[in-house]
DNA sequence: AAAACATGGTGCAACTAGCGCAACACTAGT
DNA sequence: ACTAGTGTTGCGCTAGTTGCACCATGTTTT
């Protein structure tokens, strides 16, 4: 039941597992936040451990409570910080790009990268049509997410499978037609520069990826549109030399480094 | 030497402190890190502490290493979870807004709100024109920035005074023309709906700002405009009119809470 | 109203985990 | 090789965290 010697120390994890909860799902009504006790049996900690660590995390401007329900939430502190993250920069510079995307074809569009076994999604814009859940600070298995394959495209088969082989046991299989045909689809990457999937999260139809790459020409990151438009599903080959050509000038605009970005419209 | 009452734990404060450097400046070159030994000394703390505290937080994905270098900097996490906070919902929603203003004049433009007596930036739109520092999570006194006046608008004078007496003893004096005449700025406020204030941080020669509300009519953020071109200068009442115009349409959209919000260009 | 049941916070002894010192690997400059 | 720097680790000692109990407030029953 012990974990291995790489293991952070107790404080920080229990602080980060209530970090964690707080974060919720998301989609939920968790907007307003939620209570020490329920956070307590959550975790499955004293409450007074969860009350005092919470005290402390307040203090610090990571979590806040609204002064009515008493309930917690995510602070303004890890806004402020996140600002000045690497992933902060990567957003900044593809927002516009994204963007363009997004109101090209009027369907979602997504920044994502990869950590681990999973696929993050770092900004999302959504359609003009409905309301769409937030999937920023999302992470996803890369078989399900439709960045994944653009995100894996330059990996060596060997060292795909392994990372398949994390997943694939404890995940669904419905979504996912075996990893072979899912390493076969890296190839498609490869020479066409995208990347299309056809079963996907959510209410989506298909999904069209591109990998974008740094100044050293490693793929770092990968655009997605998700298609959900009918409309759209025979337009597939055109949305992914879109996506693909955007991806290259993503690229570009990051290799600048901090030279002027211009808007891209 | 011992801290009130009120404190966090040794741990916890320690890690944000380390966490507090690692966010740097944000306008210098410290875009590649920090070592281990820079960060004890300037924390004034034993190596081996902020080594092991810092391979926790690694751990925990809160900040993340350069594998040549070994330096450290901000993590993907931090990213994850600022996007599940209610200031990202307020960016979400408000960014068109601050963006369409930032283009219609092609002077940067911001979202601001107060914490505690500081003016924190939430988002920065910059200009068509240079480079601009990034001010997403950097704070500043309220007197000093440009949407100060419009988010204590409507406070009490006592209060306000009693604010600014937290700041100005310690404060500079030469970029703020003493608190009574910056009281007086809010009475603007109240009646034209926004704010003009001639002197401002960074190279800028005036900032405009409004009041936003929520959706029970109280000032929780302001947008503004800060004014660097000369060819501004003379427009300063027709800008000031359109930015309360645009944080009143931003009002209502953040009033209308989860209903699909529509775009504003 | 009082009872019953929540939730959030506190005092205190036992104990564990983090602290600082020092010594250790490792790379890089003269 | 020497020096000088960085980052990591072992270990005794101390300080901070833990978990139990109890208490202080609200919220729902009966």
């Amino acid at each position: 039941m012990t974990d291995n010697p790489p293991m952070s120390s107790a404080g920080l994890r229990r602080d980060m597992e209530i970090l964690e909860i707080l974060a919720g799902h998301g989609d939920e009504r968790d907007a307003d936040g939620f209570g020490v006790s329920w956070i307590a049996q959550r975790l499955g900690r004293e409450k007074s451990q969860v009350s005092r660590a919470l005290r402390g995390l307040e203090i610090e401007g990571m979590v806040e409570r609204d002064p009515l329900t008493r309930r917690y939430r995510l602070g303004w502190r890890l806004f402020a910080l996140a600002a000045r993250t690497e992933q902060s920069r990567l957003v900044r510079i593809s927002a516009p790009y994204v963007r363009r995307l997004a109101a090209a074809f009027d369907e979602d569009a997504y920044l994502c990268v990869l950590r681990g076994n999973m696929v993050l999604t770092l900004l999302s814009v959504p359609s003009s049509r409905a309301y769409h859940r937030v999937w920023e600070g999302v992470s996803v298995p890369v078989i399900m997410a439709a960045a994944g394959r653009s995100l894996l495209a330059e990996w060596d088969e060997e060292r795909v499978r392994e990372l398949l082989g994390t997943i694939l046991p404890a995940g669904l299989d419905g979504s996912v037609g075996g990893s072979d045909e899912w390493l076969k689809e890296l190839d498609h990457v490869r020479t066409a520069g995208y990347a299309v999937s056809d079963v996907e999260l959510d209410d989506s139809e298909a999904g069209v990826s591109a990998p974008v790459r740094d100044h050293r020409g490693l793929i770092t990151a990968a655009i997605s549109v998700s298609v959900t438009r009918a409309a759209s599903l025979g337009r597939l080959h055109e949305i992914g030399v879109s996506v693909a050509e955007t991806a290259r000038e993503l690229s570009c605009a990051l290799g600048d480094g901090k030279s002027a970005w211009r808007r891209p419209d």
